[in-house]
DNA sequence: TGATAAAATTAAGCCCGCTTAACTAAAAGG
DNA sequence: CCTTTTAGTTAAGCGGGCTTAATTTTATCA
């Protein structure tokens, strides 16, 4: 391993070492706001991330019994943060989505999670910034390139 | 707001975004295989970053009673992963500080749900690498330095 | 058509984590 | 000293979230 390698890897574990730190409070705190155990959360992010699905993968995703997604998504469903309506192509299924007020949640979710990077930039060197923000669209990219990748290989065997 | 603050506070939001989406999942797994709850890992973490502190302290960081933080730690004892020594200075107060299970647990953590940046290094072009390593370490000394400034100020108020 | 499989739900039961309230022990302060 | 305050624990109770097992409804297919 290079000495470059280490220093990248380094760099980004640093990083990531310290945003894991600040962001898990925020995290815990959000949590207690809005009332959400962690399934729920996780439930929805899937949904806003991934768009709509059964039931089933509700449960898939979160490695639950059906039983407990089809329970959860009826507390959620109680909140109104989730919508579930029959698929008409398959009646038994169950299509899941996030209400308005469900994907308005999320976004504040990850709005509040991330307002302390708001102060960052008054901490770096206007000379610094674009630079910054290059190497971060580059990380991003390359990240986003990696995760295509991935779920590509996931539909093909599934 | 300049065209290079909105460049650069995306820029900052896109990765996060992509981070805490690709993290949300590993970290959901890996609650599940470790058997925490999400007070249990926060109560850890607590300990992890900032040292042992008296069972107070973990009930006010964690923003439950006193009762409940009580009986946490009693359960993260039992598993192993804390001790709780009285505090010679004032016997009232119990120090709680993480075992060498409890340590490794939490970075056994850390390494998993961030295992997926190694393969990051490889989808940057070897070029860019230092650059984008120079602007990580900045954003994490800037990062740092506001985090000083408001532990300071807590410190400083209560 | 009739057996089988699949998606979702319901019911019963368990453990966990939180709360409030009552309590113990130790320190602080008049 | 004796009262008050502080740190922590214990007990009782509630609701959440998970499980397994049984049930219902719909699709599939020989």
């Amino acid at each position: 391993m290079s000495p470059e390698t280490d220093s990248f890897l380094n760099a980004l574990r640093g990083w990531m070492r310290l945003f894991m730190r600040r962001s898990m409070h925020e995290f815990t705190m959000w949590m207690k706001r809005t009332g959400l155990s962690m399934s729920q959360i996780g439930a929805l992010m899937r949904l806003h991330h991934h768009g709509a699905c059964p039931i089933s993968c509700i449960g898939d995703d979160l490695a639950i019994t059906p039983a407990a997604a089809s329970q959860m998504v009826d507390r959620l469903v109680g909140l109104g943060l989730l919508r579930r309506d029959e698929d008409p192509q398959d009646r038994r299924v169950k299509i899941v989505a996030l209400t308005p007020q469900g994907r308005a949640l999320i976004r504040e979710g990850i709005e509040t999670r991330t307002q302390w990077l708001e102060n960052l930039e008054a901490a770096i060197p206007e000379s610094r910034r674009s630079a910054i923000a290059e190497a971060l669209r580059d990380l991003t990219q390359a990240a986003q390139h990696l995760e295509d990748g991935a779920k590509t290989y996931i539909e093909k065997h599934s």
